[in-house]
DNA sequence: GCCGTTTTCGGCCCGACTGTTTTCAGTCG
């Protein structure tokens, strides 16, 4: 908790001295953060074990950033930071959030007109006062707009991937009462969506009242909405979930205690979707029957409850996966017994794209290489950006080489490493690069540099705003390439700040069947691109996918989950993913 | 403000794009 709140701080510091002008010493903020952040141990055991000096031992802090942890472990804040606030008092998260504002704007806007977060910046964009401003102009202001209302609108939603490790968490906790005896999330988290209103859990106890005094008084509560006997509600502090710079406000979690024999029903019943209750329920009236929350009745009386599968079962149902719980098809193939058997948690055998510290990333290849051991991968892919993203510090033709030899030699060391242990010596670190798909359909890496990677990922990473026809014919162009064998996140969105960009995505799909090119199931939770619907239509079309984290530290890695949750929801199987193969079966394939 | 098999001082964080300029500033990846 510590280390997020601290990260976010020099986040937020490095942002205010960029407005400053300053140069340089943002990027240096920006590293400590993501260091931080990337810690396994709390900065406060650190400062207590080696003090100052264990904290200089951080790589990106040095005495400056050491003494600024030390005095906000000390004092709980920095002097520094609330100078810079002092100077533009303004919900910095808030305003930059909008695409196209950045810091400078945000300076001006404060500056003249004392605009401090977004409910003042549309009230000043509609009256017109925007444009008028040096620097700004019509587009600008209309731009403004319109990326407030697109902010508006995924408003009071929240990121699967910044929610679900925190109420895990508080499952957790409360798992340690004595009086807990089942326990579960529901709703949108438990089917999960890619981003979720408000959190649920799902309780069983004998003492209700205590699992509620317990729950209302957690220190992340700020507001108590209702407490009641089996039922409250409750608002977690802003900094519930915020992932990197981003912060949201609080979440909202809702908490039921039921019964023991209601358990499954009560379960089924608020995990939903919605559309997919009314017509279980409907089902169920069709067999005289009734379905609520308590269970399922024969006239008065109860003849199940207890699980979701005997639910289910007296519908004459399979017990469906919740990720698919969607009214898409899956209740006549349920009641067909012919549900498709999607992709499970255990599947994944590896992951293809990540970034080293080569490029931008935070962990060198051997630390993500023994994160990716932990998760019992047989194979990582080291996919670091290439020269164009120069800011990502992307790599050229001579340092993909250089690369090469540097995995080489890691993977003699792990093999070496590892005579004794038979299930790690089959690990396998790959080189790939995720190159940039340039305007015209080209990549920025030569031809002959990329032949001698073992697989080429290619993505859009520029120029976002072309025509539908253009776009298309962009992509297509960089998959009949072929060194080619990956897209990455192939339609673009960032969930809450970017819209997709425009393509034909049957043609898409078309052109990726006809040039074996494999789709990417990005992971990293701003992503998760392709989305539920894409990986429907690109399993229909018979197009292989592939499920990536795109992770920049190595605890990203664990992002997978996110992914392969969207791949439920879209239906994917085990064979539609490639990487649910073996090490040999993927050389092959992607051959 | 950090860092060092090019450097303990002098480099780092660049280039495309957009919209605002009339030669450039801000934003984004």
């Amino acid at each position: 908790m510590n280390n997020r709140e601290l990260a976010k701080i020099f986040y937020e510091m490095a942002q205010y001295m960029k407005m400053e002008e300053i140069d340089f010493k943002p990027f240096a903020y920006e590293r400590a953060g993501a260091s931080i952040e990337a810690l396994e141990q709390d900065v406060e055991e650190i400062y207590k074990e080696g003090g100052v000096a264990g904290l200089e031992k951080i790589s990106g802090v040095g005495k400056n950033i050491a003494r600024k942890i030390e005095e906000y472990i000390s004092t709980g804040n920095i002097k520094t930071y609330q100078r810079l606030k002092k100077k533009t008092p303004v919900n910095l998260e808030e305003l930059v959030n909008i695409e196209g504002v950045g810091v400078k704007k945000v300076k001006i806007l404060y500056r003249k007109l004392k605009i401090k977060n977004l409910k003042d910046l549309e009230k000043a964009a509609k009256a017109h006062k925007i444009a008028p401003l040096f620097g700004f102009g019509e587009k600008t202001e209309k731009n403004i707009l319109q990326g407030i209302k697109f902010l508006k609108r995924s408003k009071g939603r929240f990121l699967l991937g910044e929610i679900l490790p925190h109420v895990r968490e508080i499952i957790e906790r409360l798992k340690s009462l004595e009086e807990v005896e089942q326990i579960s999330t529901a709703g949108s988290l438990r089917r999960m969506k890619e981003t979720i209103g408000d959190a649920d859990i799902l309780v069983v106890s004998g003492k209700p009242s205590s699992v509620m005094d317990f729950f209302c008084s957690l220190p992340e509560v700020v507001k108590i909405w209702s407490k009641g006997n089996t039922k409250s509600s409750v608002r977690m502090e802003n900094s519930f979930g915020h992932v990197r710079n981003k912060i949201s406000n609080g979440v909202d979690i809702d908490i039921r205690v039921v019964a023991k024999e209601s358990y499954g029903s009560a379960l089924q019943y608020f995990t939903g979707s919605k559309e997919h209750n009314i017509i279980t329920r409907k089902i169920a009236i069709a067999k005289k029957l009734k379905l609520n929350e308590y269970g399922i009745f024969q006239g008065k009386k109860m003849i199940a409850g207890k699980t979701e599968k005997e639910i289910y079962k007296i519908l004459g149902m399979d017990w469906i996966p919740p990720e698919m719980r969607e009214n898409q098809g899956e209740i006549e193939l349920a009641l067909k017994k012919k549900l498709p058997r999607i992709i499970d948690y255990k599947d994944i055998k590896g992951d293809l794209h990540c970034h080293s510290n080569w490029d931008g990333g935070v962990n060198s290849i051997l630390e993500i290489a023994e994160t990716a051991m932990e998760m019992s991968y047989e194979y990582l892919g080291i996919s670091d950006h290439t020269k164009f993203l120069r800011i990502e510090n992307g790599l050229d033709e001579r340092q993909l080489s250089q690369q090469r030899k540097e995995i080489e030699k890691i993977n003699a060391k792990i093999q070496n490493s590892n005579v004794k242990s038979s299930s790690k010596s089959k690990f396998q670190i790959l080189q790939g690069c995720e190159t940039n798909i340039l305007n015209n359909g080209s990549v920025d890496i030569k031809d002959e540099a990329l032949k001698k990677l073992d697989y080429v990922i290619a993505g859009v990473h520029s120029s976002f705003k072309m025509s539908k026809e253009k776009m298309t014919e962009r992509i297509i162009r960089a998959m009949k390439n072929p060194h080619i064998k990956i897209i990455s996140h192939p339609t673009g969105r960032i969930l809450k700040k970017r819209e997709e960009y425009q393509i034909d995505f049957d043609r898409i799909l078309r052109a990726a069947k006809q040039t074996e090119t494999i789709l990417e199931i990005n992971a990293y939770p701003v992503r998760l691109d392709l989305n539920d619907k894409n990986i429907r239509r690109a399993k229909r079309a018979g197009v292989k996918m592939i499920i990536n984290t795109d992770s920049h530290q190595k605890n990203q890695l664990r992002f997978i989950e996110f992914g392969i949750a969207q791949a439920r929801r879209g239906w994917a199987e085990k064979k539609d993913i490639i990487n649910t193969q073996p090490l040999q079966k993927l050389l092959k394939f992607l051959e």
